[in-house]
DNA sequence: GATATCGTGTTTGAATTTGTTCATATTCCT
DNA sequence: AGGAATATGAACAAATTCAAACACGATATC
């Protein structure tokens, strides 16, 4: 860390000369993180700087969504779940905002879709990540996922979820590795959901090849296999070849596809729903 | 600090220096949660704040609609629930709050004690998680866990997360089960940090006999075994008996534990850390 | 090298919160 | 019932906190 003496209050004080703001705003989010609230005074003096800088700190990150401003301090965003969920995470929070509208009206459909179903696995992904948002009511539902975003989420409701073990991907909070492969293998799902990062005629695609295991796993061992796929995805090849489209059931996107896309999708027997 | 010593009143005394409201409602609800009712006095004395204070702020609860005011006090909203069980487990949250400062101290002299180490097994609880915080930096070091909170929090870090697979509990957002335990049983780790939530001089105790199991596989798959538990917890059974005092080899807590205890850690050959 | 820009600290007055006092209302006890 | 004891809420005072405006120094830009 730090190379100063520090030795001060405080569990990790970074204390003492020049402060970059984005140190500062680690140090609160860091202390929001592990008590759930700070107070004005306590970080000024704990970074050494006035009042009205650190104000100022948590007005910013109040606009990032990262806490809550209160008189006298901030509380944790995200209610006061501390699952440290909500943090800046650039890539997922970025994808997440991106196509944002249309990731959440494929959701919205994809919930519809999975009603009838009473097991469900869901891979990675921010539009899966969605669909969980839409399963929290669901008593007496098995969710199935290696994203432990969805598990994080749907941890807090009605759901039931299982977590595959092993490796926790970085960023994407993922779990992969043939340990989660084989847990997974040996189970069988009603309806399966899966994310995507590309669809043209030749099959689907994603650029993250440590998690096309898992894909795999949900499109073989599930009764109805569901992709989601934004239309910004159609045309798009990624760094891994996921499966072809004889092998899904259905795709939910949130516009009609290119005509070639359609025709081959027609040939492989999928259903196309395009989710209002 | 120019304040009393504090530690007179309650089992956990929240109080001493400035604290925000959010805070105080928090603190409130908790107590609330715990007891189903609570006086306006005490919630005062313990929070060290004026009965007035205290006043206002039940009257906003009440609005919000989270308990109903009576003459004294304020009993529990939706009162079917909150019957005074002492087996039950609080929130995540308020149980992060309760006696954070000691926890954060244990927390910070568990990270100081795994520096040596490279496989780090962290059970479930609010001290394991505040240790998690710890070991953000820690590069080329492998964590093994079974706490999604956890897996999130390192997600983001240098450290590798391992998550065990299985059931996800509600709320504490915890792995359990026979897949997780035939998982990490397979494993060796060179250090394990165990949370506990009662010790006596007959052993270890918890809460939830579901986080019990991986609590013995850890305990009986590492190099060295190190249970972390705070003052408030000596002398307090729980639900479950997790181990005998001689399976563990080193006890991390925040003040000397009462003689009695210490004797029998000593026959049990556990060296005794109190952190500063 | 002069100027603009950004971040920070200080001052000031306003807004919010908290503590205190004192009538009034409620509960408890005999 | 009556009366003592206590809780309550309104009003006010004191203490904090907030935010806008300005000043200062450092860095960036031309």
């Amino acid at each position: 860390m730090s190379e100063f003496p520090t030795a001060h209050l405080g569990p990790n004080a970074a204390a003492r000369g020049r402060m970059l703001p984005e140190m500062r705003h680690a140090a609160i989010l860091d202390a929001l993180r592990s008590s759930g609230a700070v107070l004005v005074a306590e970080i000024a003096a704990q970074l050494q700087v006035s009042d009205m800088t650190v104000r100022r700190d948590l007005v910013e990150l109040e606009r990032a969504g990262r806490l809550i401003r209160t008189h006298g301090g901030a509380v944790s965003a995200s209610g006061s779940a501390t699952v440290a969920m909500d943090n800046e995470e650039p890539s997922f929070d970025a994808r997440l905002r991106r196509q944002h509208e249309a990731k959440e009206r494929i959701a919205a459909e994809a919930a519809t879709l999975s009603m009838a179903h009473r097991t469900i696995a869901l891979d990675v992904g921010t539009t899966t990540y969605l669909v969980a948002n839409h399963l929290r009511e669901r008593a007496h539902t098995k969710v199935f996922t290696n994203s432990v975003r969805v598990a994080a989420s749907l941890g807090t409701s009605q759901a039931e979820v299982y977590l595959a073990g092993g490796r926790v991907r970085r960023d994407e909070l993922s779990v992969g590795g043939a340990e989660a492969v084989a847990q997974f293998d040996k189970l069988w799902f009603d309806i399966c959901f899966v994310g995507l990062s590309g669809i043209t005629e030749n099959g689907l695609f994603d650029y993250s090849f440590e998690d096309v295991d898992l894909k795999q796993v949900y499109l073989r061992r599930s009764g109805l296999k569901v992709a989601l796929c934004d239309s910004s995805k159609f045309q798009r090849m990624s760094l891994v070849h996921v499966a072809q489209l004889t092998e899904i059931d259905v795709l939910i996107t949130d516009a009609p596809p290119p005509s070639d896309i359609v025709a081959a999708l027609k040939a492989a027997k999928v259903d196309i729903h395009v989710a209002p």
